[in-house]
DNA sequence: GTATTCAAGATTGTATACAATTATGTCGCG
DNA sequence: CGCGACATAATTGTATACAATCTTGAATAC
């Protein structure tokens, strides 16, 4: 745990808080897709009211980090391998843009909170802890989106990067995310260097190599719709 | 004092209901941009209780529909000069791509459906309604990116249409909707060919026609803050 | 007459209570 | 022994109650 903006000492939002706390939970794979998120069981644990539960939840569904079910509850949403493409398609048509334009942009501070975020992606790799590093990794792009200055753009990469995360708790098939690293630092260096094109080309291979380190052949999908299914298989 | 007409109607997601009914409001602009929406008043209108329509504003807070305040209220979303040019950018660097999927994909009774879109149009502005002829004017647009196939972008473009209807609301200078009209008909004539690089030439000619139809040029907001204006300059 | 303070009213934030729906487990029948 | 119906428990959907915050307005001091 390291120095992070805990300026909610408690008269603030709640709502926010368990919100935020549940999506870091499903980005560094703690909270694995499908997973039934009772509204009394999270209330205890953050000691709050299903109140403030449920609209937290709701709040990450309008995301699709959890999806509701009526009258069933929320789950950890599980994106089928059609919703993975669709992802990484929006990506790549978004994110190419914005690194131009983060390079056309950027200012020293900037740059220095790009490295920052690398830095820390290094140690989270090296100690072992691989939910927090593609947590950071992910904030890398979104960080990236927050320098282009577009802010509605970026509050959809933000969704998609969120949705990335389950993504790759379903599809990832290699082991080294180390490529990632090189990547983001070679684009940091293009965007410090204001070179746009490079920028925006190495945005797009980035996201190419991601793609292509998932696995999105059809899987039945597992545990969500795991009744559903054997009721309609009926073995 | 209970005893009501009849059935309470409420088997569907009492919730949806009363967003979608606020969202078409807005969307046909009966509902002006900074208006408040209390909860109380809201609850009332619809014979639900304040926490339905609680989590109708929050849902509607998502897609920047409404904006709330804490402590405050829910407040009809008024885009600034600003958002209002990053929301039509993004449907620049969204919707042509999505025409020219669309075209490459559209049956002939997608065609149909969009054709029906522009009748209802011509229809609407004839009887005078322009509110109705603006909702659906966008609902066209979001019936190509239904066509285009790919849910994640056109769930974009979904709110970003919805928030173009607050711009018009507020920036909109020309009277004559007219040219839109013939946009879309050329567009559906590109599509219904399956000439790919027309439509998304049209869709990209079409958007920049829309920007060009507003005045985004600064002006110091209207009714939300000006309480908060009045007290700050005090006169 | 103007400005400041403070109390009453109104509105939102949160918690709890009740209703509706779904899940589970037992009993009885074939 | 397996299957299905019913009763019970658990969970979600909605309404209401209470607490916290903000707004409003009037009384008072200057």
């Amino acid at each position: 745990m390291q120095a992070e903006p805990i300026s909610t000492p408690k008269p603030q939002d709640a709502t926010q808080k368990v919100a935020d706390a549940l999506a870091l939970a499903i980005h560094e794979h703690r909270l694995a897709p499908s997973t039934k998120l009772g509204e009394d069981e999270i209330g205890e644990i953050y000691k709050v009211s299903r109140t403030v539960v449920r609209a937290a939840l709701q709040s990450l569904a309008h995301v699709q980090l959890v999806e509701i079910q009526r009258n069933k509850g929320a789950f950890v949403a599980s994106p089928t391998p059609r919703e993975a493409r669709e992802v990484f398609e929006a990506r790549a048509l978004l994110e190419p843009r914005t690194a131009r334009s983060a390079a056309s942009r950027a200012t020293p501070r900037d740059i220095e909170i790009l490295k920052d975020h690398i830095a820390q992606e290094h140690l989270a790799l090296d100690a072992g802890d691989n939910g927090r590093a593609i947590n950071l990794s992910g904030r890398f792009h979104i960080e990236i989106a927050r320098i282009a200055d577009q802010d509605t753009i970026s509050q959809f990469i933000e969704t998609l990067i969120a949705r990335s995360s389950l993504v790759i708790a379903l599809y990832w098939r290699r082991e080294n995310a180390l490529c990632e690293s090189h990547a983001h630092h070679a684009l940091v260096q293009s965007i410090a260097d204001g070179d746009e094109q490079n920028a925006e080309e190495l945005m797009r291979s980035h996201l190419v190599d991601l793609n292509s380190a998932l696995d999105l052949r059809d899987r039945p999908v597992q545990a969500q719709n795991l009744r559903e299914l054997l009721r309609a298989t009926d073995q």
